[in-house]
DNA sequence: CTGCGTCGTAAATCATAGTA
DNA sequence: CTACTATGATTTACGACGCA
């Protein structure tokens, strides 16, 4: 009867589905220097200054946008981990 | 050493499959919104408490089905043909 | 308009559970 | 027990959108 699935596409379900640019750099584990030592950095502050970002990239050997969206995943981490701590201590 | 280590460091990733039951209302979830599975904050937390799991192994699970279907949509032919077939008897009634 | 912030996700990879 | 596969979690990299 009411059918409210919109199934445009009854050949390619995927047709519609969020993809990936093609023009996307491949993910690239970092290594355990540069993920140590931007832990380090992070410890020390949780947001960039634009000198501190320049600097770590170049001692890493990672680009600044590398680095700041590191910065931006670590934090995302950061806040997860938090909220599940909360909510065990809650619970 | 190393193993040790990372054992220690990595206890999070420790884990358990979900139950059968979880996985079954999961996959009914995917399959019957097949052309969009993106379920919203609302339908992730009312999965989580159906499947007695957080609303961050929604998230994974959601992320996890889609990437592997999407490699090899072949591999999942009979189970989205099980899963089509169950919400079509569900839908009768 | 620039530029960095969060949020949600894709895709690859990791680590181990499960199984033949 | 070993080898291999399935699966849940984590790690890079963006796109979309917000705010100053």
């Amino acid at each position: 009867h009411k059918d409210d699935k919109p199934e445009l596409d009854p050949n390619n379900p995927v047709a519609n589905w969020i993809h990936a640019r093609s023009t996307r750099k491949k993910r690239c584990p970092y290594t355990k220097y540069q993920t140590l030592e931007l832990e380090k950095e992070f410890l020390f502050n949780m947001y960039l200054t634009r000198d501190r970002r320049y600097e770590v990239a170049r001692v890493l050997n990672l680009t600044e946008r590398q680095v700041k969206i590191w910065f931006q995943n670590r934090r995302m981490k950061m806040k997860k981990m938090n909220k599940e701590k909360t909510e065990s201590k809650e619970q | 050493v190393m193993i040790l280590r990372s054992r220690f460091l990595d206890a999070r990733r420790k884990r358990r499959n979900f139950s059968k039951q979880a996985t079954e209302i999961l996959n009914e979830y995917f399959y019957s919104h097949l052309s969009n599975p993106y379920p919203s904050e609302e339908a992730k937390e009312e999965l989580a408490k159906q499947c007695g799991i957080t609303v961050s192994q929604v998230s994974n699970w959601f992320g996890n089905k889609r990437i592997r279907y999407k490699k090899n949509i072949g591999k999942f032919q009979e189970e989205a043909n099980l899963y089509a077939m169950k919400t079509a008897i569900g839908a009768t009634q």
